[in-house]
DNA sequence: TATGAATGAGGGTTCATTCAT
DNA sequence: AATGAATGAACCCTCATTCAT
């Protein structure tokens, strides 16, 4: 009982949809474990490929989830600026960080790679992609900060840039505060430690919201 | 020639002086490598133990890193709570935010057990390890988020522990951030790049400040 | 169906014999396959250890096929050491040669390792484990060396070590010439092809004793 | 920007030509590496051609190294030969050995090479291909056997040939002993270690030259 | 004939944890 | 209480070879 071989990528476009099923399963593979408990073998049987496939389109585990990272991000920069520009008027800190915050809220894939960038994903990749990963962290950054100074009054220029790192860090400061292991959210369920309890999406709006009231230095 | 076997801890004072040899031996290899390349065999060795001794003190390695962040955080809560005793009026946003950064990025130790403690230490430990920290947590936190009420003015009840569970997020993220892979690490040394490098404690009083700045709800 | 765990080692004798089992194990596996077939996991399977526990006493695959050739070598040395003992007269070129022949014809398991021992196993192995190796072969080679001088008229003082040296090459070259693959073998059997056939003893015995026949530079 | 396909070989001279090409692609490859670290991949690329157009022209890894043996063989009898055939008289042991130690240690893809051959290169070759290597070589060993025989008064008819034999198992013996892993250089470097160094070159003239004095049986 | 995408077997090694002594 | 031998699960990646195009 086997798949058959897959057929071979010869075009271009056929070669990106490889990648692409590539990392659907990934995706897929990624949504119910965790990142070390995802195997390439996994993967591989996911997308009915060999185990040596993956490898021809991504040379090692960390490159391929990094590249579920950029296109997660890219989706979300897309979201982002276009609900920024449906804006007509300026945005209060509270609308703002609404907007953000719904757009993060309902991607968890993606708030779970950002957790995993700095400690696990960039630590084994060539240095070409994680230059091409910056550089187009640093474009999409920088064109949605722009679009964020545009639309609330107290950024001044490189505000937008700014804000959006500390936004990154906060986004995987909470998410890692709100997804308690199985016996911690045990623990977490009883009465007296419900003071400790992270609710991601109540949080992050509560944190950016005072992060844009408080902006200006003055 | 090799060393005696360890005198028996027969005393309570005893072992309480193994448990802390134990933690200041994985302190010391925590200095100056990863937590996944500290071995449990590197510290007993360091400790002058025996492997399997230590596991008479901790029951698993997370169990002992727990122990390492619960004391590096009880030394920071008393800085702090020391600290804002001495303070006699009221801390403006870059006051109170300069205190806590100020103890915050001296302690690096602490900061990364921080980013360690909800993806890694927290998941392989007993319940009943679980809730006593979480226990100590919350009264730490508690004590120490009146103390934080009581010198910032825009503080209600509550406020305090709010404040500092989100403090604890920013750290989280931002340590992240702040901390590339050697590889990330050359890429952003790139000029273009400059504006993705992150620095800990300037971002720290940063985001702090302007969470303080902008707490008040209205 | 499993083995009971075995039983620890503890005095050093026990582990002694540990050891050894594990180098017996080792040499059944090599007896009928060849060395790249051979897995650690078989080895510990018959020794009916975990294969973590072959780790425990043989650091690498390499460092454990080494000890089986510095054992089968100390068994060739005294062997050889013994019955040059007993010769009381001088030996002739074509007894000594027979001698030395009779000895390592019958260690077919000594003369594949011997060919294994520069292309192999010395490829892995730490400096310190190399350097007790190659101080065991200088002293064996040098008692044995001089032995050798006493019962051969033409040789001079350290000519006992250079001649060992070059049986040495002597002996790995035959070898492989010697054991040619099955599929080579069947070639080889072609009666036009009968002067490419090499019989390791007799070609030994051919090449020892004209080597030393023609000694002496003179 | 990719090299265009190459252009077909048709012609039969063509053809050969690309079998040469691919040969001086391995041949550079297998220059500073070892056999195991020489990829298909690597020669393909140097070659200018795909890795599947290497296997139209060699079926096997090992069947191209064979024939990379066959060529390097070819061109040392060739020169062995000539040489000979440019001598007017007979030689003496020590000349003949220089005469053949001359044209062997300057050819180190060869030698290399032939250690290889039995226990690597033989292994994954088709029989007819085996078949035609081992012809070959007694074609070619015959007649340099025979020319050694005209110029070496102790040699009997057949001589030649066995002697060129032994001489192979020298070869491969020294060469091995002679190669020591970066590891061993280091260990071998220390005085005390100066015994058991081989050097290549005088190994092989010492050791030829006493084999062809002691030729003779009587 | 040329290409290069697809295959998939294959194994040494680490190390947290256990438990006999 | 201390020891340290024994356990065994877990896994990424390479690369010779095949074969559809």
């Amino acid at each position: 009982m086997q798949a058959p071989p897959k057929k071979r990528a010869r075009a271009d476009a056929d070669k990106h949809q490889r990648r692409q099923d590539i990392l659907r399963a990934a995706s897929q593979a990624f949504a119910d474990q965790p990142f070390a408990a995802v195997t390439m073998a996994d993967i591989a049987a996911r997308a009915g490929l060999a185990k040596g496939t993956v490898y021809l389109y991504y040379t090692t585990k960390e490159a391929l989830f990094l590249q579920l990272v950029t296109e997660a991000l890219d989706a979300w920069f897309a979201e982002v600026v276009e609900a920024l520009g449906r804006e007509r008027a300026q945005l209060g800190p509270d609308a703002l960080a609404e907007l953000l915050v719904r757009t993060l809220s309902t991607r968890s894939e993606l708030t779970r790679l950002l957790a995993l960038l700095h400690p696990v994903l960039e630590q084994n990749i060539a240095d070409e992609l994680a230059l091409g990963f910056k550089q187009r962290l640093r474009e999409q950054t920088g064109a949605a900060g722009e679009q964020i100074e545009r639309r609330f009054l107290d950024f001044a220029p490189g505000d937008g840039v700014r804000f959006l790192l500390r936004l990154h860090a906060v986004t995987i400061g909470l998410h890692a505060m709100a997804t308690p292991s199985p016996s911690v959210a045990r623990i977490l369920a009883r009465p007296e430690l419900a003071g400790l309890r992270v609710d991601f999406a109540a949080e992050l709006q509560a944190v950016v919201a005072a992060l844009l009231r408080g902006w200006r230095t003055r």
